[in-house]
DNA sequence: TAGAATGTTAGCCAAATGGCTAATGATCCG
DNA sequence: CGGATCATTAGCCATTTGGCTAACATTCTA
């Protein structure tokens, strides 16, 4: 449990439920209108964001109720921010070694 | 040409290599020697980095030199400080519409 | 020049991914 | 009750992914 959250962020349609989910909360039906794929397609998707822990779900009568859930989105952006800010770190080494490695 | 540089990070193969360059450039198997697979598969994760545009390589005689190239990579750091801040904007809807919708 | 080193291509294969339809479950409402 | 609504499961299929071995191309070096 816990899955790959960046697996889980691999599909532009679930980025855009992130992205719809990031202004707020929404039901299924609310967070995947915008996508023209099949309602079980969508389902799977939803069930990718949510064992990869981005995504909350509270079952409120027929509906089910999504939200964000930020810790793992944060776990991956603070990944590639301390990516950059390593690599940002060496500009000077950089050019040397990929023109005349000494 | 430019592909998902989301896709290209769902591999944890492929994020060690970033990793790996983050500290500085290096040759195809600096980069790769830390992985326990073969070296065409390795040879195929360095194509879907550089495809994505989160790599750069020079050939330098029978070595080829691999850099990490920033721009995507913040990119998709962006994009996810994006959706992150969007929701903490708006915690006071959150629960309420969690527990109880009006 | 022969062999070692670096890396890629070609081709194969099993498993995972992403789509679909049909059917099911559960709940709301007229 | 009975139909409409919201959503999922089950099962199918084509494509992609990620691994492998074998073979090749190039370059360095003893």
């Amino acid at each position: 449990m816990a899955n790959d959250p960046f697996k889980a962020l691999a599909h532009p349609i679930r980025r855009g439920v992130i992205e719809r989910l990031a202004q707020g909360p929404a039901t299924v039906r609310e967070a995947t209108s915008a996508f023209d794929v099949s309602k079980p397609t969508l389902s799977k998707h939803l069930r990718v964001l949510e064992e990869a822990g981005l995504i909350t779900r509270v079952i409120d009568g027929r509906e089910h109720r999504l939200a964000l859930a930020v810790e793992p989105l944060r776990e991956a952006g603070t990944w590639i921010d301390e990516q950059r800010g390593r690599w940002e770190g060496l500009f000077d080494a950089v050019e040397s070694y990929l023109e005349n490695r000494a």
